[in-house]
DNA sequence: TGTACATCAGTGAACGCGCGTTCACTGATGTAC
DNA sequence: TGTACATCAGTGAACGCGCGTTCACTGATGTAC
């Protein structure tokens, strides 16, 4: 019943999955702000009606796109996470890893990390069902440095008092198991990745910075020890 | 002859500032995908063709709203830092109060930031214009570090050999008087700083930081240690 | 100071475009008996 | 196995919208003599 799937489901499921192959597409050449259903339908040879059949409205289908960039850039961050782990590295190699995972899918994918991390789209508020799969790159990060505070662990210097009671509240809320110490400073080890990366993929580096992988790792190595990971 | 103007030349200074900040009005309204000239001709009580005479396309209003809005945030991190000079602070706070100046113009301007550190706008590529105001931050960062290089020196990790000869050209390209370990950490900095106020702005610290205030202030004073400026 | 002409701001109509969404419909697939 | 009905994918036309840009024009301001 569940395995075998009428021409109907199996149909529906492979049109959904070309919709949104085709957004991606046009989100891919031309920006989330140019993305239309009218162009999606034509270029697949559909009326635009007949979207409305498997997205209620545009806005869903670029939730849909969200989601599965959001999915994808925190697949990438994983992949390369357990890679290095399988590899026997230490902590800080993961750390730099991940980053740079992340820095190679954004550069390969400027428009989807575009959509996810550059402004917001006008008009359009993220729904709930964003919030998982945005979180996993936070959490591959998190999990490295777990790993090393349970291993040899972290080197932090003390926290001014102004930012305890915060710190402890991202331990309950989303760092079980991290020293106060190391919440602040993952947070804004976090923002800052993103704005390497996005000064990289939006172009503010030109005239800047030329050697922009060397650049990056040496960056995302100074990130990893102002989150406490030893240098070894 | 260039202190009295005619009736005219009064005239065009009036419309196209009026022009601008009907624009900006819109742009913080709406973002700058919305902005449109016929609405700014509307609320303007002109026809949409009128604007022609100020603005030969969409692109070029666009353009010198950014202009303005790089003048404007860099006339802000500028005056933050004269500020400190002048109340006799030494390099590490007037690096504080920069990044926080930076931050407050950002939150009190959110769609004139994220025309100029957000995604870029689709179709549109910023012509030279943009470079000389473009870099008033980033001059302003480098002139503390320089004032603490020349004063009690800077604290900074030896640079990695892959990335020694990338720092060397910045020093010449646009940091002339620092060493080069400092280079490639203020380039670092800047974009880690513009990182941490997009996730401000942009509401990627819902539920995740909740004092940005206090949060913002530590991070901040991090990145002052992290280009070596002495924290007393 | 006065006149003739040039410059320029602003008008109003029009062009051609693409968009999201709705709606009544046709015809194929699925389901209950 | 066959029939009657329900479900659903896709069609095609239409609605109403706003956009950037062009163009011939009117009338006011500026300039040269």
């Amino acid at each position: 019943m569940s395995t075998v799937r009428g021409a109907r489901e199996r149909a529906r499921i492979e049109v959904t999955a070309a919709i949104k192959d085709e957004a991606r597409r046009m989100l891919a050449a031309e920006g989330a702000a140019k993305l239309s259903l009218r162009a999606v339908a034509r270029e697949l040879g559909m009326v635009s009606s007949a979207l409305y059949r498997y997205f209620p409205s545009r806005d869903e289908l670029l939730t849909a796109l969200i989601v599965d960039a959001y999915d994808s850039v925190g697949a990438a961050a994983e992949e390369a996470d357990t890679r290095t782990v399988a590899a026997g590295e230490q902590p800080r190699a993961r750390w730099v890893a991940v980053c740079e995972a992340v820095r190679t899918w954004a550069l390969a994918h400027p428009h989807e990390y575009s959509l996810i991390y550059g402004s917001p789209v006008p008009g359009y508020s993220a729904p709930m069902d964003t919030v998982g799969p945005a979180a996993r790159v936070g959490n591959t990060l998190i999990g490295i440095a777990r790993a090393a505070h349970q291993g040899r662990g972290l080197a932090l210097p003390p926290l001014p008092a102004a930012l305890r009671p915060e710190a402890e509240r991202m331990v309950a809320d989303f760092a079980e198991g991290l020293p106060p110490e190391a919440t602040a400073a993952l947070v804004a080890a976090w923002a800052q990745l993103v704005g390497l990366i996005s000064f990289d993929v939006f172009g503010q580096f030109n005239r800047v910075v030329e050697d922009r992988d060397a650049f990056f790792t040496h960056a995302a190595g100074r990130l990893a020890h102002e989150v406490g990971l030893p240098s070894v």
